[in-house]
DNA sequence: GTTAGCACTCTCCCCATTAGAGTGCTAACA
DNA sequence: TGTTAGCACTCTAATGGGGAGAGTGCTAAC
């Protein structure tokens, strides 16, 4: 009884170890649950199958495996995946030929597009085989570039380029039936005297263009005036926009490769996964996860129920931010089962990850 | 045997009629074959079973049921689908509270936005219980409103807003190092001299940029010359760019409710369904359907086999184009399990593609 | 500390049986 | 002549009872 009476929790023998790598390799691949006999015979452990089966029996009392049931073989608990991550992962960088042929298909893409993002999660479905997962960089404050205005009637449809991230369209009431000449005269004033600024910059300009409207010395109803209170209308209306964009966290998130998780055995018949895919297209999850994660190289991986929605608890998520802080930041990363290949699945979000980055370098330099 | 010798097509007299239509409608329901005693008992047919079963024996002959094995009731064929699509089914017009649901939804989401195309897929998905589809409006030939160019060492990068139509982003490269003071002045002066034209009308002007970059009179290397080179590279790229824009007849497919299909029972085990996504993600299948569909009113049907790839055989498509024949396109409709509720869908996508429509005229206007 | 041996437990698969659903046919009926 | 009741027949789906097999935990010997 000597095996029983070690810490539940504690430093691992070397032995036990190996036989716990074992087992979530095998279980990777095969998922079933593995017994001690096929440890022995397919990892040269040097070891009788009784023997594996005490450590077997150890790693269970101290919660890193399960059983299905009596005469089954063990599956690794959350813990126990989440062990292996964080001390018996084999090397996470990935294979020199996966690196090209990632960078190839990066090669094929335009710069400066939201290809990319969807490219990346496009990449990653293929690469893990789970699903794929990415944001746009949205930049922390939406800097003007341009803006265009059409009219329609007394309505104004308005597109606005930001410096970086995502175009944004609208619309806006105006407060009187503009022609398209007046709309587009406001469109390149307010081109040249708000290009580059951020929207709490436009926002301070706006006061000033109500005031020349209803300067006490001007009359009201002057052309002048009129145009000057359309100029305000505008000016708040697209500082409310860019205020909306930066007070979001993710803009849209792209996945891919769902069809690979539905295929997982686990996944057979899916009731679960529905629900996994629901609460996937609530961004507010994703958003919250990225004010979780810190550090740009770093890759968060979190384990079945470490997941704080229950819905999440039988999928796994190995992210990674990229872009800078303070600057612009997005996610990607994969989804997948709880059994998953986590160092493979590391080594790529982190490679795709460095290659967003290169991205996000180019883009706002 | 008198009845066998009734033609296998033909005019049904009008009691095969509603048994038919009973099958099918009850089929639609249950998911499981419909044998004579439950016609008889929830459908008030003043019939005994035994005179049912013979009629349902005349319409199997007829190939418009089917049996799944001996002791199993009866199933509708592809065939027994059309016949009753086109001349069983009950009006088609949704139901006023449907309506006014619909057009809520609509009212909640700004015009003039993509948002729109989306909206329609998930209103269809929601509405019928079965996949939505929708493309954007793609216009026959985009004209420029406006370009935008951004300098990136040897590239540029450009935001080209058409007068309709979704926007395009791109890259072009320069034939020399350009600054941004230059780049501005040359979108300046495109914006000027091409706003409002195709594709085909700025590509006639590209040969007059040239020129200026090569008149006998002009020193190459001067400022001139060399910015008017630049103006005409970019005009050719950007013209490039609405061209393929024209050529493809579809931009991108929005879909929504993907799972409501997978749920469908026919699907639970689903191979199937998984080749289904993906003929689904091969925009040159709903762009050939486009070419086919006449009419902006209509609506068009595609049960099972009926569809060309072998993978759609098991699902049905009830699509309608909506918007202006020579100024703007697309597609709306849904896709579900050829076991489909086709009056309510018929009825639902002839609503929203005529919301649709209501909503190109305001934008193209 | 390790291993061989062994009893034990549990699942999974196969098989036979059965209940039930639904048909097709026939003979009687209106 | 069309309709109906009755009935034999067929096939599926569900049920339940064995094995067969996998894998464990324990014990005694090495």
């Amino acid at each position: 009884m000597a095996r029983r009476d070690r810490p539940a929790i504690g430093p691992l023998d070397a032995r036990a170890q190996a036989i716990l790598r074992a087992v979530i390799e095998e279980y990777v691949v095969t998922a079933t649950p593995v017994g001690s006999a096929a440890l022995v015979e397919r990892y040269h452990l040097g070891l009788s199958s009784a023997t594996v089966r005490g450590v077997l029996a150890d790693l269970e009392a101290a919660g890193l495996l399960t059983h299905p049931h009596t005469s089954a073989g063990r599956i690794p608990t959350d813990r126990g995946y989440r062990f292996y991550v964080e001390s018996l992962a084999d090397s996470t960088t990935l294979p020199a030929v996966e690196q090209l042929m990632i960078r190839h298909q990066f090669g094929q893409v335009q710069f400066a597009s939201d290809h990319w993002f969807r490219l990346a999660a496009t990449t990653l479905a293929s690469m893990t085989g789970s699903a794929g997962l990415a944001t746009a960089a949205k930049p922390a404050a939406v800097r003007l570039r341009r803006l265009d205005l059409v009219a329609q009637d007394h309505l104004a449809s308005f597109v606005l380029v930001p410096l970086e991230g995502t175009i944004k369209q609208g619309q806006l009431s105006l407060p009187r039936r503009v022609d398209q000449a007046e709309l587009t005269r406001v469109a390149n004033r307010l081109n040249v005297e708000l290009a580059g600024l951020t929207a709490a910059a436009i926002e301070a300009q706006v006061p000033a263009y109500y005031a020349a409207a209803t300067l006490p010395g001007i009359d009201h109803d002057s052309a002048q005036a009129r145009e000057a209170l359309l100029v305000g209308r505008v000016a708040e209306r697209i500082a409310r926009t860019m205020r909306e964009s930066d007070a979001a966290s993710i803009e849209e998130v792209y996945s891919d490769g769902l069809l690979n998780v539905m295929e997982a055995p686990e996944f057979a018949h899916s009731e679960k996964l529905r629900r996994v895919f629901t609460a996937l297209e609530n961004r507010a999850y994703l958003g919250d996860l990225l004010g979780m994660m810190t550090g740009s190289g770093r890759i968060h991986v979190f384990i079945g129920h470490e997941n704080t929605p229950a819905e999440m608890g039988d999928v796994s998520l190995v992210l990674a931010r990229y872009g800078r802080p303070g600057r612009a930041v997005g996610v990607v990363g994969v989804l997948g089962p709880t059994r998953m290949a986590y160092p493979h699945a590391i080594g790529t979000v982190g490679f795709v990850s460095g290659l967003m980055n290169e991205l996000v370098d180019h883009l706002y330099s």
